[in-house]
DNA sequence: CTGTTAGCGCATTCAC
DNA sequence: GTGAATGCGCTAACAG
């Protein structure tokens, strides 16, 4: 069936088709009674003009791109929550590209977003510096960092203070008993930085044992340091409290050092940052940082929003204020 | 910055736009010299054609769309997990659009995916005979039906077995010791019928005492659900067995009635269906029917771009094979 | 091998 | 108030 055209409609109503296209956008200048005339044609064969012809003829396109680096990651389904609570509101339709945190595709994604004209762009970028960014500050569309921010004063972002959460969840464990402290970074994203910047500044660094450097993302890659975190120091011997710096993570450790028979939090205290949907509900509840991601996601989505709709001009940056939550994982090791 | 275009290139390389049209789409018909020496202005430019011109121009979009009900749901999101999966690997955009469970947007959404030319279309649709999949039929769009199948040979789709998942968990559930059961079929959703039926043809019968009907979709509603049943029935006196037919509701179910001090699986075993990722990590973790739905996206989306790109036009009518995962929460029961 | 021409569906001047 | 032309960026015949 082929698609209904503007000329089709305009033929059917007995007008030319700028008669159809006025109705659609400025009714009020079209006699009321050819108006309702193709209104009704309209209305007959469900027509709606074509987006990919209106975004050629220069309008404005109703649709953003939100850019990430696994699609599938817990922490990117609390922020796609936020965003989609805004944009499904409104009639813009989200594209979504997951970078599989691989940088080239990073980049050609958000080239294409910006090829195929999209209206703004959201984007949780690899770091605030990465070739996606610069693509983004040349190409002139709006677009929103998330759980990123930079001292360049044309960006906006949408982060939270990560310091400052490191700094509560450091006041939190110095409040704990334990013989060593184990931390793991995780990854040397911005974020992770901050909140470990704010960690060490504000924790007694005597009591500070090893730290370990490590490249982890998933549940699965907390699985296996787990393991080997306890063939390395002795957790049966030593009271331990782990700090790991992103709470999917922290949920695999906890999954397997409960496997290797350690309890939790008797004998391993753990605590994780992020608050992600799971934590709350998992095998330990665990004691995380809230970061508040779905509002960082809305905030993010409506600062956009009203950059496209009344042309706003002055960039956002915010920062989600982080919460100490403590949950089971680190309880009763006062 | 003005967008380059492809006169722009043609004119820097000094030859017609045809023939730099020609460079991207078939190379062999170019003089190697001519050729080589477009390609370096493209490079230098790093020139990409808009995809809204050439998808006006007739070439076939790059794009395909992702309709469902929610989003940020557990379920959706292991679903575009294994899309993505696919289409990440070749150049395909995903566009995704939440309906948030309201039939207009489902179909609003659907049309103007058709209207914006995408290539295909994969819809975890309301119902297979919604408007929605109607609009699909007569637009001669390729797509697949997820979560949800048909009898109209014309239409391809890929589900779950319900029929037989549901029956797996009541061979369990039949094997467990308690003086009443609890169903909450939490909605009328095909999939959730075809579950009930699968049980109900295969649990003693006797055993059955109440069914609730309710429609219950998150984890919000299970945990409010909750507090009704230990309201209404003597969940303390009586060893229950809750059988809920959704494991985000199921674990909503959970946490409230840990709140309630009720012992799982001591007093009250709850079983889900799904198993989706928080499942395993959850407080208890949950006796369910895996749905393998990473498989359902991977599966439908190669069905897709098969039929996208090799023309294929055999619909594709699948049922993935329900696992039953039994976990602490039905266990030492028997 | 390469340039010219004619649409694709629509919005937008500008005339009438 | 309305219609006829023009262009958005590109591809696909059609000529040369």
């Amino acid at each position: 069936m082929k698609h209904i055209t503007i000329d089709d409609i305009a033929k059917e109503a007995g007008v030319s088709k700028s008669t159809v296209s006025r109705v659609l956008s400025r009714p009020n200048l079209v006699k009321e009674r050819t108006r309702e005339q193709i209104l009704s044609v309209i209305d007959k064969y469900s027509y709606v003009p074509s987006a990919l012809a209106q975004g050629l003829a220069g309008l404005p396109m109703k649709n953003i791109g939100f850019a990430v680096d696994e699609f599938s990651n817990n922490f990117y389904i609390d922020l796609a929550d936020g965003i989609d609570s805004v944009f499904s509101a409104s009639d813009y339709a989200l594209q979504v590209m997951s970078s599989r945190w691989n940088p080239v595709r990073e980049i050609q994604g958000v080239r294409s977003m910006i090829i195929n004209r999209n209206a703004g762009i959201l984007i949780a970028p690899s770091s605030p510096g990465c070739g996606a960014v610069d693509l983004l500050k040349k190409s002139k569309v709006p677009f929103v960092l998330l759980n990123c921010r930079t001292d360049d004063p044309d960006v906006s972002y949408v982060s939270c203070d990560n310091y400052k959460g490191g700094r509560l969840m450091a006041e939190h464990i110095g409040t704990l008993d334990f013989e060593q402290l184990i931390i793991l970074p995780v990854s040397d994203h911005q974020t992770v930085l901050d909140r470990m910047a704010g960690f060490e500044d504000h924790i007694d660094m005597k009591a500070l044992r090893p730290i370990m450097s490590s490249n982890a993302k998933t549940y699965q890659d907390g699985y296996r340091i787990a393991q080997f975190i306890a063939e390395t120091y002795d957790l049966v011997r030593k009271k331990t409290c782990l700090f790991v710096a992103n709470d999917y993570v922290a949920i695999g450790v906890i999954t397997k050092l409960l496997e290797l028979k350690i309890p939790i939090p008797g004998q391993a205290a753990v605590a994780g940052f992020d608050d992600i949907r799971i934590s709350a509900m998992c095998r330990i509840p665990l004691t995380t940082v809230s970061q508040s991601v779905c509002d960082m996601g809305r905030i993010a989505a409506q600062s956009l929003l009203g950059r496209i709709q009344h042309h706003k001009t002055e960039p956002i940056k915010y920062l989600v204020e982080p919460r100490l939550i403590i949950r089971e994982s680190t309880k009763g090791r006062t």
